[in-house]
DNA sequence: TTTTTATCCGCAAATGGGTTGCAATTTTTT
DNA sequence: AAAAAATTGCAACCCATTTGCGGATAAAAA
């Protein structure tokens, strides 16, 4: 609880009561989505104030963009050793499921973290399968 | 020319003059988004349209989505040898450019496509790099 | 601790990609 | 040529995300 302030106070984001309830919230999660937030703060917080902290977070490398089914946005904790002054490159894959929308990290499947590729400056990479998991296939 | 509305016809598309079109120019080009589809045409057709064009185009294989910078939507042809039966796995990695927006196929970089990952049943995989090409760079 | 300054918040309204309903037109089938 | 099926345009809608702005809160300065 003090380290959520910490880290708050360390890249001079404001320790209010949503923000150090919303990284807490992070803490606990795999990944969530600005509804769910919504959801789980019972509407008593603005969605405007969500999408606000949200991109401050991004922008500070606490958090990061995970792919979804719908095009929507996911966020999920960064990982220190991936993501750095506010360039995110997680380097395993996703997997999305058509069906319960779900989004699974695959830790075992790793991306080349190729920092320079021939031609481009890369600051950002995502490998994403998209089908339908086995629990949806066989209910 | 023909080879145009002979794909159309194998695929139960009718050949109107806007899908004649529309398929010739995804032939002229490496990817295109609903507004530079707008453009081409100049607005003569209704976005609706282009919209409903493209879903049945991707529906029999003809085009497939790639990615965009904004989590837009871009389509480009269908490899036949990728895409099959509405299913569309392009093996190869694409470069986003976060200054100039485009999108490079990596025709080198492949990802083994793995039409059964352990848990579940893969319909589409994506490899997808971002940050900033050499033009953009050194602008 | 008070004042000042920077940040954050909520509300309302706007933006913008994408979709839907429906009636009219065009293409295909018979 | 007539009937059936697919395509089109228009207007209106949906919904995630953004913006403007005045007011509130937290951090820094005095």
């Amino acid at each position: 609880m003090n380290k959520i302030k910490s880290i708050l106070a360390e890249n001079n984001i404001n320790k209010t009561k949503f923000r150090v309830d919303l990284l807490k919230l992070f803490y606990s999660k795999k990944s969530l989505s600005v509804l769910e937030i919504l959801d789980y703060f019972n509407s008593t917080v603005n969605k405007v104030t969500i999408y606000r902290s949200l991109k401050s977070f991004e922008k500070k490398c606490l958090i990061h963009k995970v792919p979804d089914s719908k095009n929507f946005t996911r966020y999920s904790l960064c990982n220190k050793n991936e993501c750095k002054n506010g360039s995110h490159a997680h380097n395993h894959g996703h997997f999305i499921c058509y069906a319960c929308e779900q989004t699974f990290c695959l830790e075992s499947i790793k991306v080349e973290n190729t920092n320079q590729l021939d031609g481009f400056k890369v600051e950002n990479l995502k490998l994403v399968y998209e089908g339908y998991c086995n629990s949806c296939i066989n209910n």
